[in-house]
DNA sequence: AATGAAACTGGACCACGGTCCGGTTAGGGT
DNA sequence: ACCCTAACCGGACCGTGGTCCAGTTTCATT
C-alpha cells in the first residue's frame, strides 16, 4: 500500500506486460547479493522441509524464518507474503511443466493436433495437482489477484493459442478462461476430496468439455 | 477446531444433506431469543452502514461490533466468522434470485425451453454481481469452501437440473461446474475490471459458451 | 586497502480474525 | 411472583500476516 519503494522489489509488481513474453518461460529474479541468496534457498529449504513435516498449513511465515535462522522481516523481503512463498516452492515443477508444454514431446508439446493437445493438458494439469494439492490451495492467492500471477497468464495463454489454432473465429479468451477454470485447484479438491469424484471422472469429463468446446458447428 | 459446542450454533455447518432442499429456497434460523435478534439486525444495519462509507474493505469484525455497539464476541458467535456476515449482507439478494429462478416469469422462472432459461440465468447472475461485485468478492469464502456453501450449492443445484434436461446423457454435475465456473465473481471482476472487457462482450461469451455445451452432436 | 552507498537484515510493532470464559439475561415452568 | 437454566453478552486474550526502520553487510570503485 505505500508508494515510493526503490529498495524494495516486491517479488512480484502486478505489471501486465503485453505477451511479450509468449515463449519465455518466465522472468528471472534480476540478480541478488550473495548472502540475500544463501538466506533465500535457507528460507525455501526450511519452508519444504515444514511442508514435509506439518502440511501446507504448518508453513507459518514466523516458523519458517525461525527455521531458517532469519528474521521475519527477510521473508517477507524475499518473497512478497505468504503467497509468493508458496509460490516460489511450486516454482520448480511449474517451470518442469511449462517446460514440457513448450518444447516436450507430443501431444503435450508442440507437434500434435491442437485438440490433442489440449487434451494431454488436461490430463498432465489433473495429474499435477493430484500430487500437491494442498500446497496448490495454501498458494491459491487472494480472489483479485488469482487470475493475474505468472503461472497463470502462462497457461492462460498457452490455452488460447492452442485454441485458436481450433476455432479461429470464436472469443478464445473466454474459452481459455473457462477450461482453465475446470482445472482450478480448488475446484479440483471440491470435485474429488469433498464429492468424491475418482479422478477418471474428472479426466473424462475433460475430454468431454474439450469435445464440446472444440465442436465446429454441424459441419453437415 | 474445537469438539463439542452445544450453545455455539456456528451458523453454518458443513452438512452436505443431500439434495432435499431441492425446492426449499434455503435454511432458516432455528429461533432467536429476543436480545438476539435485536443485536442481528443492529449489527446486519452497521456492517451495511460500513460497507456504504469505507467499502467492503471496511468491514471490519471490531469496526461492525464497535458501530452496532456490541461487544465483537457476539458477531462471532451470531455470524461464525466475516464470511458469515458478509454473506448475510447478501442475503437478501441471494433469496430473490432464487426466488426468481424457482418461481419467477420465463425464461428465468419455470416454463421457458432449459437453454433459454440457462441463457437468462448467464445474462441475470452477470448483471448481478455488476453491483454487489466488492461485496461478493470479499465475502469469497476460503479456497476449501468457495464450493460448499449454500448459495453455491442451490445455483449448482439448479444448472444441473436445467442440462440434464437438456443433455440427459451428459456428465451433468461437471458441466454445470464448468458453467458457475464462467460467473465465479472474482472471474468477472478480473475479466471487467483487470483486462477491461466490457459486459457485453461476457454476455456474448456466455450464450457461446451455453451453445456449445449444450449442442448435441453432428444432428445430420 | 579504504570508502561510500545501495541493498540487506532482524526484530519490535500493528491490525485483524478468531477463541474463551466469567458474568448476565431472557423467559418458561411452577 | 419466583426461580432455574440455557442461551447470550462482552471484552481480554492469542496467533498470524504484514510493515517499519535503525543498524549492518556487501561490493564496485578508487
Amino acid at each position: 500500500m505505500s508508494a515510493s519503494l526503490p529498495p524494495f522489489p516486491k517479488a512480484e509488481q502486478p505489471v501486465d506486460q503485453p505477451e511479450l513474453l509468449q515463449l519465455g518461460v518466465a522472468e528471472e529474479e534480476p540478480c541478488l547479493r550473495a548472502d540475500a541468496a544463501r538466506n533465500r534457498a535457507r528460507l525455501l529449504e526450511a519452508a519444504a522441509r515444514l511442508v514435509a513435516e506439518h502440511g501446507a498449513a504448518g508453513v507459518t511465515m514466523e516458523a519458517v524464518a525461525a527455521a531458517a535462522s532469519v528474521g521475519k522481516g527477510t521473508v517477507f523481503r524475499r518473497f512478497g507474503d505468504r503467497t509468493g512463498l508458496l509460490m516460489a516452492l511450486l516454482d520448480h515443477s511449474e517451470k518442469k511443466f511449462q517446460g514440457a508444454l513448450l518444447s516436450g514431446p507430443a501431444p503435450l508439446g508442440p507437434g500434435a493436433p491442437p485438440v490433442e493437445r489440449l487434451r494431454a493438458f488436461g490430463r498432465a494439469a489433473l495429474r499435477r495437482s493430484a500430487d500437491e494439492l494442498d500446497l496448490q490451495l495454501a498458494a491459491e492467492n487472494s480472489p483479485e489477484r488469482r487470475f493475474s500471477n505468472a503461472p497463470r497468464r502462462f497457461l492462460r495463454g498457452h490455452v488460447t493459442l492452442l485454441l485458436r489454432q481450433a476455432l479461429p473465429d470464436a472469443d478464445c479468451e473466454l474459452l481459455a478462461q473457462v477450461l482453465l477454470g475446470y482445472l482450478d485447484p480448488a475446484a479440483i479438491h471440491y470435485l474429488t476430496r469433498q464429492c468424491g469424484m475418482p479422478v477418471e471422472r474428472l479426466e473424462a469429463g475433460w475430454d468431454d468439455l474439450v469435445a464440446r468446446v472444440t465442436r465446429t458447428e454441424s459441419p453437415c
